[in-house]
DNA sequence: TATGAATGAGTGTTCATTCAT
DNA sequence: TATGAATGAACACTCATTCAT
């Protein structure tokens, strides 16, 4: 196994800049500085640093969905799918909490980049409160309703690791926040919208 | 009377752009051709680029605070606590989208600026939960594992209304964020930490 | 005795920073502020800063000029004429040495300006030099050689006074700066050129 | 080979530019388009514009103290040295006039950066009449108060060089000038302080 | 292939000047 | 007359990108 070839390195240095300071707060300078290469090199791998943080925010974003996705085909039942999505987003935050971070500021500029037909974290997670509803495992619920409040529940707790309002890793919260996004999901089908 | 003095233009102008582009994705000329003034008007009343962000981030983000502080201390019942919190919320993304999605966008940066001893939004969030465990109305809970539950099921909400996920206005699914946000902090003490 | 018109306190504010930082280092914004009125009031005396400055120093410069050519009108003999240039040389340092400063560092900027035909302090200097070669009082020598070991002997010594190589006022060093700089005179006309 | 690197034509290019117009007076992009540089290649060279300015004054000035240091440790005579450092002044002002005036500029402005340890051409002068005092060569003089006369009497008759009101070049009025200088500093001794 | 010098458009900011009040 | 808000051109400086070596 050798060290990191340039290209590894530069997405390291990227990711752990971009995370810190926002694509916009990150020079190539740096990045190229803090990778150990020359700033030429860099262009012989990406075509611009757009072109860079698209491909480091494509990659790990669709790679999450595709994850979800064989997690949802894993299992049938909601709750166990759940709670391994949890487990899941836990373990990805405890591994590399700097790529974490960078997906979820990097979100607000390069979200609208994602082509439709892409199959996102988000449309997993949908759908598997899809196919409870259909399944009569929950009450009605607009999906993508049931999903923003799973995803919430998960991403503000990482979003307090980050800023050092919680403490720890993430994934001995796996369980409690297992419990609370069902609950949330429950909890929004009791009503009307 | 005038329609609006420099200083309301150039707020308006910088808080929509800077919520669709970030702070660093907005240049200073932008910002005074869309309020109608000059670039050099724009220093009379801040002293820098940073300092227009910071102050509109601070104003926003301290005035939330404060108002849910007036909210904790008109109520006493968690629950209702948390329905009057959480329809405050609703009212602010309707009221002023562009502002909400600003503060969102803004926190990574400029959230390490706020002094210690300033009141957030998290932190009155936070003691309503410490109220609610030490009042025996729910069980045992870290307060800002909590907050997180609560805020994670409005802001995430917010945020797929922002990337057009959802569609319409908030306010109507108060009454289903606020059942859900109650039902997932109960699910958190449920369990061990 | 008033205390003092706006024009004065913008004068002497001027005088004060352009002789410690140079006319381009100093902003309109800044004399108006040491002199206590607003900027626009500054433009009721003065049409522009360079006209302010050019203004400062012509007045100075062209003042000492004509208070040399009345020290030459009263004196007839050389080193009477030198004692008396060098003592009030030495005068308008001490009385104001911020002045002194703004006329030594102006003047390259300004001294262009100068028409041919104002009488200067180096025309008077130099005027004296040649009358004592022609009443014989000194060999033959070129005015203008002779007036710059005159001055620069007197102005190379308030440099050091000024940047703090030598201390004390000027004015106790008159007689010996009158005996060098009249040696040196003496000096130049022994050889060739 | 080609004719000059781009250092050196900066450099070329700045020295004449802040002669003539000052620090202040010349914009980076001047320098920029008289060099045949582009804007940001200046700044691989130098931090700023004040590092520019500063780096060439100082280069100038310490080269300067220390040729002076260089010719006070080959001659021992005061009469010697004195004339040798005249005519190396003389040397200096012929070959790169544009150089010399900068440094009379700069110094208004740079002097106070220059580093108390470092040897300045003033010292060295001051040191060399200080060396004569004490061998006796000449009366009892403060160093300075010598070295101020025989600078004011070189670098006066350099300005009248720069502005016009003396012809030719400095190099023919060396021995003058020495004869002026050693003039000075006797008759400065012959008085009080 | 990899480097790093060079480019030039763009940025935030300053400031002399104007002008409505 | 005096103020100070507003202007807009200029400035120093940065940085993504290119390219000769």
């Amino acid at each position: 196994m050798r060290s990191m070839g340039a290209k590894e390195k530069v997405e390291r240095a990227a990711i752990e800049l971009f995370a810190a300071n926002g694509v916009d707060g990150v020079s190539i300078g740096e990045v190229a500085a803090r990778a150990g290469v020359s700033q030429g090199a860099l262009y012989r791998h990406y075509r611009s640093k757009e072109d860079l943080a698209w491909n480091l925010f494509a990659t790990a974003y669709l790679r999450t969905g595709a994850e979800l996705a064989e997690i949802r085909g894993r299992h049938r039942d909601f709750r166990t799918r759940v709670g391994a999505m949890v487990a899941h987003f836990c373990a990805l935050y405890d591994r590399d909490p700097a790529l974490f971070r960078f997906m979820l500021i990097a979100q607000h500029n390069l979200l609208p980049r994602v082509r439709p037909d892409q199959r996102t974290p988000v449309d997993e997670v949908a759908e598997t409160v899809e196919d409870a509803v259909r399944a009569g495992e929950v009450a009605a619920v607009n999906p993508l309703a049931g999903a923003a409040a799973i995803l919430g529940v998960i991403l503000q707790t990482a979003v307090f690791l980050i800023y050092g309002r919680l403490e720890g890793a993430l994934s001995p919260r796996a369980a409690s926040l297992t419990r609370a996004a069902i609950a949330a999901v429950e909890a929004l089908g009791r009503g009307e919208p």
